[in-house]
Formats: C-alpha cells, structure tokens, sequence
DNA sequence: TCTTGATAGTTACATTTTCAACTGTTACAA
DNA sequence: TTGTAACAGTTGAAAATGTAACTATCAAGA
C-alpha cells in the first residue's frame, strides 16, 4: 500500500541528479566560480557552436529567465557574445568569444575526466544497461509529434 | 575536443530528473497544493513510517534548511507529529497522523499511476535495463564505508 | 496599411533556497 | 565535575529562482 520511493523514478532521478551534479559542479565551480545554469548553457554554447536563449532553454529543460541571467553572467565575463539575428531581430545568436573558448578548452578535459572516472567505476555492463535506459527514457520526452500524456 | 553533453550523465540526469518531477508534480500540487520538498519528506514518511529529519535529508538528498521548512509546512497542514526522542532530546522523531495517512493513501495511487504509465511506454527490456542502471550508480554513492572520490 | 496573435527575451516582484550563525543537547575526556 | 567538540534542528539574511507582466519584433490576414 505505500509507495516504495527507492523504485520511484522521479525520486532516484532527483537524488542522483543531485549528487552527479555536486560531484562535477567542484571543477567549474572552483576553477571559475561559475554556478551551474552558468555551466550548462556554457556548455551547450561549447559543443553547439551557436545558440539562442531559447534553444538553450529547451535542450536543457532550464527556465527561460534562469537561462537569460546565466547568459547575461557570461556576457559580463566577456565569455559570448550576442548578435541580434538579422532576418528576425528578436534572436539573439549566441555564441563564445575567443576568452570563452580558451574557458572551455580548459574545463572539457576536467569535465571529461569526472566523467569518465564515474563510467569506470560502474563497469562495462552496468554503464551499457544505463546508456540504454536512460537513451529510452529520453526518447519518451524527446519525441516532438505523438502527445505523450507527460507534457508540462 | 568537445563534451557532448547528450552523453554526459549530470546533464542527463538534471533534464530527466526535471521532467520527471515537473511531470509527477501535477497530482499533489492540483490535488493538495503540496511543494515538492514537502510531497518527498511526506512520501518518506508515509513509507517509512517514522524518521528524524536528518534521516529525511540524508535520504532525499535534500538540504536541511529545507526539510526543515517543508516538516514545519506539514506540521501546520496536522499531516505529521513530531516528538522528542526521549533517549536523546536533540532528536525529533517524525510520523504521519491519521489525517496525514488519509491523505498519504489518497496520493499513493495517483502516483503510483503515473509511475505505472511511465514504465509502461518505456516497454520491458529498456525498463529493465534503466533498473539495473540506476542501480548500480546508486550503489556507486550509497557505499558507506568506502571511499569514492565522490564525497562532498 | 492596420490589427491581432504569436514569439524572443528581459525585468519586477514574490517565493524558494542556501549560507552562516545560532540554540539546545549529547559524548567524552581532562 | 568542567570543558570541548560534535550533532539535531531552527532562523535571519542573502542569493537564486519562478511567475507574470512587459517590450520589441514578426507573421498573416482584413
């Protein structure tokens, strides 16, 4: 009759989620004092090359005022930079500076390595069950046409 | 040279744990306008049957300034009591009360419905595969005694 | 052209969360 | 005893976040 929390996904989802994140937060955040919003749309800009706010917001499932001050920090860091789309002067493209990128050239590696040192550490066939299962869950939310019954 | 974040598991989990959450959400928010401090020190409690508020913390990873308000919150809705361990007066141990199992076994099911569907649409293989996942990178920072080079 | 409705992004305000300091209690050793 | 350190839990102030309203822009039809 109770709910078992241990078999709950939501509730694993938020303590691991949590716990992953404190975990690999300490490099960026000792390094460059960076918070995590900060990070993640860092991080996005890093690997995508160029990006709007909301493109940020979407992939990263952050709140669009909570993407829009952490591009605003990295602006004030001279880490991006914003031109006003011409064809559609509402968009912003977004994308790092040269500071930027030497910042990232120096945290992927770090990152990397957390990163890495946590796949080892669960092994071979473990890491691949995960892969699979979250690649799956994922799937579920990532589908744009069929309704899902899950959205917000 | 650059991280993919789409394999980087904090970046994963967050999106997941995000929308999972803002997903299971809807019942105890339109239902009892709970907060989702308060729905998961109230679902430990309802499981676990009684528990001090650090035990709460540790559990849910969640801090302890905000268990603390959340209990405070429950404690004014008369769902939980709290009495001071006799033994150790610095303890408070924390349960449901009649009101508080009324409504623990209104919620259950509801949430349990939305768990059900979940792993319904993720089908059985890939379902299994996320448990075993989960469960090794639980077991990854549950270890008590040894050390992961993860710790805070 | 003008109007209406939508979208990108920001901002003001209220709420929530964290941080640090605090109270009260226990354990334990000098 | 007494002193010291550790722990459970709370609180006030500061920081972060979410909500709703706002500006500016665009698209499309009357």
């Amino acid at each position: 009759m109770a709910l078992i929390l241990e078999e709950f996904l939501p509730y694993r989802f938020n303590r691991l989620a949590e716990t992953l994140s404190r975990n690999a937060s300490r490099a960026y955040r000792a390094e460059y004092g960076l918070t995590r919003p900060e990070w993640r749309a860092f991080a996005l800009l890093g690997q995508k090359g160029t990006m709007t706010a909301t493109e940020i917001s979407v992939l990263s499932a952050m709140h669009k005022t909570k993407v829009s001050r952490a591009i605003f920090a990295l602006e004030q860091r001279h880490w991006i930079r914003r031109e006003v789309d011409t064809a559609d002067r509402r968009l912003e493209r977004i994308s790092l500076t040269r500071d930027g990128e030497v910042a990232y050239r120096r945290l992927v590696p770090m990152m990397q390595e957390v990163e890495d040192r946590l796949i080892n550490r669960l092994g071979e066939t473990d890491s691949a069950a995960l892969q699979q299962g979250l690649k799956a869950l994922e799937a579920l939310f990532d589908e744009p046409k069929t309704t899902t019954g899950l959205e917000k």
